[in-house]
DNA sequence: AATGAATGAGCATTCATTCAT
DNA sequence: CATGAATGAATGCTCATTCAT
């Protein structure tokens, strides 16, 4: 116990220097990113000196790394958290976009812009990483589609690939309009439609016309019907 | 005269210059992206001196703003050369889809990952040129939703803003995997699953739902008719 | 008495610390050299933290003049423990430069190649301690060399500098070759040659041909004296 | 030759500043060794920008190599220049010590310092220069050393290998020695002295023995050859 | 007009050393 | 006494940009 008191403090002390350089580099990584952001700035930010970065971090590369994993161990966890388990696809669709809007815009931090410009650029280790991060961070509704495809809520005539290159391409698409025109949407609005939009796209369409196209054959039968029963009456025609 | 003819051989030469220092520049900058290019990589690639390319252009980052309006105003110039322009949206949709695609896909320019990674990334001048870029490209397909819209063949209850953002982040995010991933997808059947997907997303859900209304109560009130007429046979009804 | 026993366990440890700081700090310097080793590989070949080596050791240099000396204490010793006191010269400097060649080439410590590259590096104050050793670890044989010039067996025309100039600089050359090439001559053949190379060289040349002289003197005297024995026979030939 | 008259003066500027930085470098390197010269003082004392090394030479590395491979050419040149080219092994062997003896002590470049230091130290492909230079610089004896061996004047029982250690560890030595004392020796009798010693200790031993033990033949065939003169008194005795 | 030459301002990273606990 | 933690001072190297010729 006494030997627990004397170097638990440290720890603490070792464990908050390392959230306090996490946190800095954040902010300076969000701010910059990967390329603009110096060393020298994530020191000054977390108040210590530069050498100091390096004791607890292998590197820039490194750091950043971290940065974006934790970030992404965070808004995974965000998004899991209350997520509907046994919900319809639609259901799981929506409390995704949702979610993904909300955390991604609600936290000014940033991290959103350097994702998205890191993940497509120059250090391929961190785009490796940023890449892993994305699949892990998407699977979830990937595997939502995937089981609506089977259950035939999702049309099946579409390559799952491209569904996601659908759903997630658009919200990116909103995320950088808002980032760079410094405009914040409505986020429920917003959520709503892009959702609507969506699931309008995936669903099958056969089936509502074939439906209608069913309904359209029973019409014209029931007409038919009609017409002969009410041989001398006058018959209405629809368009 | 006179000196218009001592004067245009050297504009003519000056012009020369100009294109070989872009056309060497944008290989480097595709290549290499925008951090990751040097004026000594551009100039060996143009074959003149590094001060030369000082000469011609303020800077690196004007060279680049230079070589990334270019390349927007040679495929917008392709986009719109042989756009249908009388044709339905749904026509307009499907071409812009398919040109976008093979256009960005087809050249192994590499522009395609330039403007995607640095239209988000740190140099804000470029980034904003970028989006400046990217809107002009973008607008034709946008004055088509509009006029969509009024027309009622698009869905109007969504902004044009949205819709953009499904259309174009969902050809980004393909573009970005078919890059990342080096798998070039099979152009036409992606174009085409594309065009669906969205046109299904932006058709009028209501449309189809108000026609399948309204069949419904001209069905309704058929039947009614047809019951009246027939008062004393019995008839069936359909579900 | 009770305070003798308070401090010796504390100096003990304290002792014991020292040569495990010691132990650790000849593997490093030896298998890094002194500028590529670092006080953090020391201190973790030694277990303890960073720190503590300065907690013993004024800094890397006087660690490593430590190291240094310790070193040539022991191979000192070596040399002198079964010198035979009363032995010839020759003998003496047989026993040196085969003492020499095991000890350097038989250790696989480095501590060779450290005092050979750091007595001729950078660092003034390691180079001059290094210097001294070597000085008094090449005394005995200076000394047998001086006494062998006044028994009149080692020539005494040349400088004992450049004797032992001689002497070393052959058997360092030998050393470092093995080191270099990384291949361990046959140390018996070697130091018998060797040997034999320098003691022909020290040795006066005066004296084989004095003894020759003389003996050609003795030769002269017998044959007149055989002439006048023999003064009515025929009187061989020499050559 | 207009042409000529533009670019001439650039180039001679040109490689006006490589030697200056090469004699920089080499003052600098010399005084302070590889790892102790710093790109910082090379350029100061070149009267350049550190920038302006790497202008010219690709790094710390590649400059200390070329300054290392340079004064080796230079010391080569002078050492082969006026090598008498058919004179005995003897001629040859005196003349090599004296010129590497001249060379190295009279320029107070403090080359001979970086070489002896660096060619056993850290920076692997420097070390790997430095010893090819040596091989190619020391060639000259070494073969004209084989040479005596196949001749007879140097003794054949001794590998060649061992030979150079003593030759060059010896002249080496002196030279560590002149270095690190900064005394000036007599050269001329220094080079002859040692000259002398080396020539004691590589010329057949087996020469002078023989000669001493074919005159001890004759002795006693001519001591047998008396007694047998001197018939009447009886006293043979083979030695 | 073209350029060879030069450089200022950084940049990530290292490491011996100090000090409060 | 032992050390975890922190850092000052370098260090080799890069590159967009300038300028005299």
């Amino acid at each position: 116990m006494s030997a627990l008191q004397r170097t638990t403090p440290r720890q603490a002390r070792a464990a908050h220097r390392v959230q306090d350089l996490l946190a800095a580099a954040r902010r300076v990584f969000s701010e910059h990113g990967y390329q603009g952001a110096t060393t020298a700035m994530i020191a000054e930010a977390a108040g210590v000196s530069e050498a100091t970065v390096f004791t607890y971090f292998a590197g820039k590369r490194e750091l950043c790394i971290q940065v974006v994993t934790d970030w992404y161990s965070e808004i995974s966890e965000e998004l899991e958290r209350d997520v509907p388990p046994l919900s319809s696809v639609h259901a799981k669709l929506a409390h995704v976009v949702r979610a993904h809007l909300v955390t991604l815009l609600a936290d000014g931090s940033g991290m959103c812009a350097l994702v998205l410009s890191e993940g497509r650029a120059a250090e391929p280790e961190l785009a490796r990483v940023i890449a892993d991060c994305k699949r892990r961070y998407t699977a979830p509704l990937m595997h939502a589609l995937a089981e609506g495809q089977t259950q035939g809520v999702v049309r099946p005539d579409m390559p799952l690939r491209l569904l996601r290159d659908l759903v997630y391409g658009a919200m990116e698409h909103v995320l950088w309009d808002a980032i760079t025109t410094l405009k914040r949407p409505r986020i429920d609005t917003t959520a709503e439609q892009l959702t609507e939009l969506i699931w309008s796209a995936i669903t099958p369409r056969d089936a509502s016309l074939s439906a209608l196209q069913r309904l359209r054959e029973e019409v014209a039968q029931a007409l038919r019907h009609a017409d002969a029963a009410s041989a001398s009456a006058s018959s209405p025609t629809s368009r």
